[in-house]
DNA sequence: CAAGCAAGTGAACACTGTTCAGATAATGGC
DNA sequence: GCCATTATCTGAACAGTGTTCACTTGCTTG
């Protein structure tokens, strides 16, 4: 049979997207093959290829969704207008670690995927992963004077880069090959001595 | 043919190690097959079986060779005895960072790699960590104040966590995700700070 | 020198992503 | 209403994966 049309393709790419999203979040991404996904939705693995370029680009779509979620998690962290900025920071972090905490499976999945060499991230992912940044470093932007908007920028990369080490360790289960600590404690520690370091040290040294 | 002893069972974990890591180092930790090492060994993908419980089991091995590498790099790093603790802290850093850079691929597999759900690292596994993290607890060690040791540990582990969400990520090409920084630029930034934020802060908050 | 044992083999199994010739249902033209 | 075209869907096939295990073979001991 060919041609069913019970769905159209929109359809059926939320259809395939929801599935994988499922299987991954139930069982891992290493559970998440071709065959699985096709026979959920009813279809046949070949009409996967109909959807997606192939699996990889599957898995992006279904990161893309990752960080959206993200990102919506974070915006609706209240903005406490003329407040500490500290607060705020800290309801971020607690926001970022509660997301993952419920969607670790995808989490992983998000880090845990690689992109073939020879190919790049799209645009519109990277856009995705702005918009994210963007909510981060508006929050660290008070504790810095006018004018250092660019150590701001970069700050703001430096922190998220260590958090994602140590939320990273901990998906992973890699968190007790070091210390007894979870990254619920390890985590706020590191915000902590960081904005206590950027108030006290000079923009940088490097 | 069999029973050939062309090799002793020594010679041949040896020579399967040396092969897988020659592997990864140039082909990355996907290419690992169990019928590649066989090959490049001169023997058949069986013979792996009797001298490794399974893949796991070779790349665990493979990777505790990784941290013994580790670990010869920040052990010569010279200890300067009776200065200040900073300068020290900063070498081992760039020891890390060298390591790494040196052994990108071989790192990726260490973290890249996932034990399967059931089985746990074994204890000389964690012990071959244990020996690499009281390397940088001891440089810490001066920044603090006496009694203070069980805080040492902890920030220990915050900072190292924190510096592996930098270096994973350049490893696994995903800096570029997020900034035009590398990671040699933003480890010392890191450390800057953090090292600004111990002197400064209450020994913890949470 | 014979018997037994240990080491090594490689075909086989169940799985993977991906391709593509072929089948088929919906559509456009008359 | 019907036929030709076209877009869609299928599923067998291919080359690869880790792992197993009946079998062969060479060493070693009695």
């Amino acid at each position: 049979m060919a041609r069913r049309s019970d769905h159209s393709r929109d359809e059926l790419y939320d259809m395939a997207l929801t599935a994988a999203r499922s299987i991954v979040a139930q069982h891992g991404l290493e559970a998440l093959t071709a065959r699985r996904v096709a026979q959920e939705i009813g279809y046949s693995p070949g009409t996967l290829y109909n959807i997606f370029h192939n699996q990889d680009d599957m898995i992006i779509h279904m990161n893309a969704a990752t960080i959206d979620g993200l990102r919506d998690a974070l915006a609706a962290v209240p903005l406490p207008i003329g407040e500490a900025p500290r607060p705020y920071i800290e309801a971020l972090l607690s926001a970022y670690l509660g997301y993952i905490e419920q969607n670790v499976e995808l989490w992983r999945a998000l880090f845990d995927f690689q992109l073939s060499a020879d190919t790049e991230a799209p645009a519109w992912y990277m856009d995705k992963i702005g918009r994210v940044l963007s909510i981060l470093s508006s929050a660290l932007a008070p504790l810095y004077p006018a004018g250092q908007e660019d150590q701001t920028a970069k700050d703001t990369r430096v922190l998220w880069a260590s958090l994602h080490g140590i939320t990273s360790l901990a998906v992973d289960g890699k968190l007790s090959f070091v210390t007894g600590m979870t990254a619920q404690e390890i985590a706020p520690r590191l915000l902590h001595v960081f904005l206590a370091g950027i108030s006290s040290a000079a923009p940088s040294k490097a």
